[in-house]
DNA sequence: CGTTTTTGACCAGCGC
DNA sequence: GCGCTGGTCAAAAACG
């Protein structure tokens, strides 16, 4: 109610106040702009990923017919397919072999803007059921598998019914994994509940064995076997056998789903031949090199012993020279050639040889020869990958922790590592990927194929998802990013498949939470 | 007091 | 058949 005889300075005070109001509309104004824009961004970003969901369960529905659901081999090759299905999935329930062909369908809980895509945390434990499952399906001794003539009529079935039974009644072949880790503590933390119940000197090694069992559940059939190397007494090597038949705390799902895809991994390439697994990860082109010549090795002859263990060495020690990449297969195939050891194995090796890269705080751990035999597997490694993002992301990661001591910093990176499951999933779907496909057709030709159609790219794309920024603190925006990277670069359905269970759609934005929360409970054991 | 670890005994597979 | 080895069991001890 300001009077038109006002002073001077109430006038001018009525203006400048009538500017602020102005420049604050203005700017509210702005802000509602920008809001708009991002609100667009937004429904793009979902637009585009549910089109590319759509896509993907097409993907998935032409195919997995096809793969999944093979309708009259008897032969062993086709094996690995079924094995490489269940990457992932859960085979425990039959619902979840109904859906592979039914993911088109909008009523199923993981389609929808919530971009949990099957992913939650109910989807990551179901992925805990694999490992142990798919070997006593691929069992190579016809007289142990029930009946070899109905295979045609009871694939899926066999799988429903195998997979679901999880005790011991076929000692056929058996997939486990062998985590090879610097670690101080007498176990590694891998959020599991673990009751020792045995120990023993093995031969070999003066470091005694103990043996683990899963505690969370009283009937969950998975054992751990822990030893230290006797070569290096730092490095700590923990081997899985089995999976859990129970939900897992989340802190667990990470390395159990990362043995589960290793063992799976595993398991779809030694049914058909292999005995090693090897896979580099650096520079796209390393990778893809280097797979497509592991490949080229990955035809010993196949000694299916009934009680063989399949081994997978994920090797979180150690470096090689970064152009190991000949010698390292010249080093696999020589080792490979005496297979006296009827246990087939792999070795997955996530260290970089890129050392000026790697600060101090890596030590040792990094100047080690790369390779090493452990008494356990009896599995020489040899490290050649190095996913430089991922580590700059760990190494962030523990520096901003404060980590008390590189080894504790090497569990961490070594818990990181299994926690991304993304990365995992990479990891799986590369090599499984070359090793499904090889048992079919052109080796050669289809490996190449699949290389080529964008595994690199996924990766490093994959790495930068792994990584702290701003960016990836959004599912959504990871999720989209990665989709559409997926869908127009992989031509390839099978690769979708096996990337798609463990993508993390609700997992990444928390590895960092994840990565902090194990840092303070490094030097803590079970 | 319940849970976990320790440790000697036991068992099965394998090679000789 | 015997011995070796890896793996498991189970009672006792230790721990919280």
């Amino acid at each position: 109610m300001s009077s038109p005889s006002n002073p001077p300075e109430i006038e001018e005070k009525r203006v400048t106040q009538e500017d602020k109001v102005k420049s604050a509309k203005t700017e509210m104004g702005e802000v509602k702009e920008e809001n708009e824009r991002l609100k667009k961004t937004l429904e793009r970003v979902e637009k585009d990923y549910q089109s590319l969901q759509l896509r993907f369960f097409d993907i998935l529905h032409k195919d997995v017919p096809k793969k999944g659901f093979v309708t009259s081999h008897e032969d062993q090759s086709e094996e690995p397919e079924f094995v490489s299905l269940c990457l992932g999935r859960s085979p425990t329930e039959p619902k979840k072999e109904a859906r592979i062909g039914d993911f088109d369908k909008p009523t199923e809980d993981n389609v929808g803007p919530n971009l949990t895509l099957g992913l939650d945390s109910k989807h990551m434990l179901e992925m805990e059921m694999v490992s142990d499952l798919s070997p006593r399906n691929s069992s190579e001794e016809p007289k142990e598998t029930e009946t070899e003539g109905t295979l045609s009529t009871n694939q899926s079935a066999k799988v429903i019914n195998v997979n679901t039974d999880i005790s011991d009644q076929m000692p056929a072949k058996r997939a486990r994994v062998s985590v090879r880790a610097r670690c101080d503590t007498p176990t590694m933390n891998d959020g599991c509940q673990w009751r020792k119940y045995g120990q023993k000197i093995a031969k070999g090694n003066p470091c005694p064995r103990a043996y683990y069992r899963c505690t969370v559940a009283p009937t969950c059939p998975v054992r751990k076997q822990v030893q230290r190397c006797s070569q290096d007494l730092s490095i700590l090597i923990t081997t899985y056998e089995g999976s859990h038949n129970h939900p897992l705390p989340v802190s667990a799902t990470a390395m159990a789903s990362t043995t589960s895809a290793a063992a799976s991994m595993l398991l779809s390439g030694s049914s058909t031949s292999s005995s090693h697994i090897s896979a580099s990860f650096g520079n796209g082109l390393s990778f893809n090199d280097q797979l497509s010549r592991a490949k080229q090795i990955f035809s010993p002859p196949n000694h299916a012993s009934p009680h063989m263990f399949s081994t997978i060495t994920l090797d979180l020690t150690s470096s090689a020279p970064s152009s190991s990449s000949t010698q390292f297969h010249r080093g696999l195939t020589s080792t490979m050639a005496p297979v006296s050891n009827p246990r087939s194995s792999a070795s997955l090796s996530f260290c970089s040889p890129d050392h000026n890269f790697i600060p101090s705080i890596w030590g040792k751990g990094f100047h080690d020869n790369a390779t090493t035999t452990t008494a356990i597997d009896k599995v020489p490694t040899r490290t050649i990958m190095h996913p430089n993002n991922l580590q700059q992301h760990f190494y962030q990661q523990c520096t901003k922790n404060e980590t008390p001591s590189r080894d504790a910093l090497a569990e961490t990176i070594t818990k990181a590592i299994s926690t991304d499951p993304s990365f995992r999933s990479v990891i799986a779907a590369a090599v499984s990927s070359i090793v499904e496909r090889g048992s079919n057709g052109d080796k050669q030709q289809v490996t190449e194929n699949v290389l080529g159609s964008g595994l690199n790219l996924k990766l490093g794309e994959h790495l930068q998802l792994a990584s702290p920024s701003p960016l990836n603190q959004n599912g959504k925006g990871c999720l989209t990013g990665y989709l559409k990277s997926l869908a127009s670069k992989s031509s390839e359905a099978g690769n979708f498949i096996l990337l798609q269970p463990p993508l993390p759609f609700s997992f990444s934005k928390n590895v960092t939470n994840q990565i902090n929360r194990y840092v303070p409970e490094m030097n803590t054991h079970h």
